[in-house]
DNA sequence: GTACGTGCAAAGGTTTTGCATTACA
DNA sequence: TGTAATGCAAAACCTTTGCACGTAC
């Protein structure tokens, strides 16, 4: 499933080589896989993705690729699904809607305003938040 | 950790046997630890809390339990720790305060008011939704 | 007494680690 | 060439499962 074909645009390979991230076919290929994609896949399934165009590919590098990209800002890691992690392509802040019956997460690029906390608060220094709406999707209702 | 002179109260007692649970001491004790704790748990905190009452708990009966209370709406299960199951105490819809540092999570009981979805609901039927808020609690950022 | 719950051990799934080898820059 | 990344295997975690035994009702 992965476009062989696709080349990563000019710009973003700068802005990586500039985070000091060395271009590896490996890296380059799971970015390939991930820009444009809003399937919230989980680390194996990136994985499984990639074996195709790389079949010495393994677990271990898929990791490191991932968490170097997470750190990087590349990509966001999403706690929606209790048991595995799963990784958002886009970093930027946005919501997501999560079908109760068969784990599909969704984009929601609206914009909410959230009211500041009251004492609720508790001391903390909040730098971001994120809306999780459960329920269920077109297909899971209609099954 | 565990009171285990505290006891569950009548109204639990019968809540609980009228879901047709039945009430065994081990889940006596889990119920006990859980009641009021803001703590948010793991499966594992959970299990070595009550071994403390009952040495011969195994991990697969915490699980049960854990699973039991969740389905019969004891308890709730949080999405918020990317590698394990946390478990919320308190079923009733609210928020959380997550500390990036150390993973504290505290709750926020602050009615926050949603706009409908627009478009961007993909045909989903929201039953739900939680706001995660992240930050750094107070204990953290003076380190 | 019976259905349901418990405890043990083993298996399944996800993520991390150590280390030798490889390859980008 | 030097540093960082890769690949493999094994280990570490978290969770689930199967089944014999025990117990609340």
């Amino acid at each position: 499933m992965v476009k062989s074909t696709k080349v990563m645009n000019e710009h973003l390979q700068q802005r990586y080589r500039a985070l000091g991230l060395k271009l590896t076919p490996q890296r380059l290929a799971i970015l390939s896989y991930l820009e444009g994609n809003t399937r919230h896949p989980s680390a194996d399934e990136v994985y499984r993705a990639v074996l195709g165009v790389f079949p010495t590919m393994s677990f271990a590098t898929v990791y490191n690729i991932l968490e170097a990209l997470r750190e990087k800002g590349f990509i966001a890691e999403l706690s929606v699904d209790p048991v595995k992690k799963r990784f958002d392509a886009d970093p930027a802040p946005h919501h997501h809607l999560v079908c109760l019956s068969c784990g599909k997460i969704e984009d929601v690029h609206q914009e909410i305003a959230l009211p500041a906390l009251r004492k609720h608060a508790g001391g903390f220094t909040v730098l971001r938040s994120q809306i999780a709406f459960y329920g269920h999707c077109p297909s899971c209702r209609a099954a």
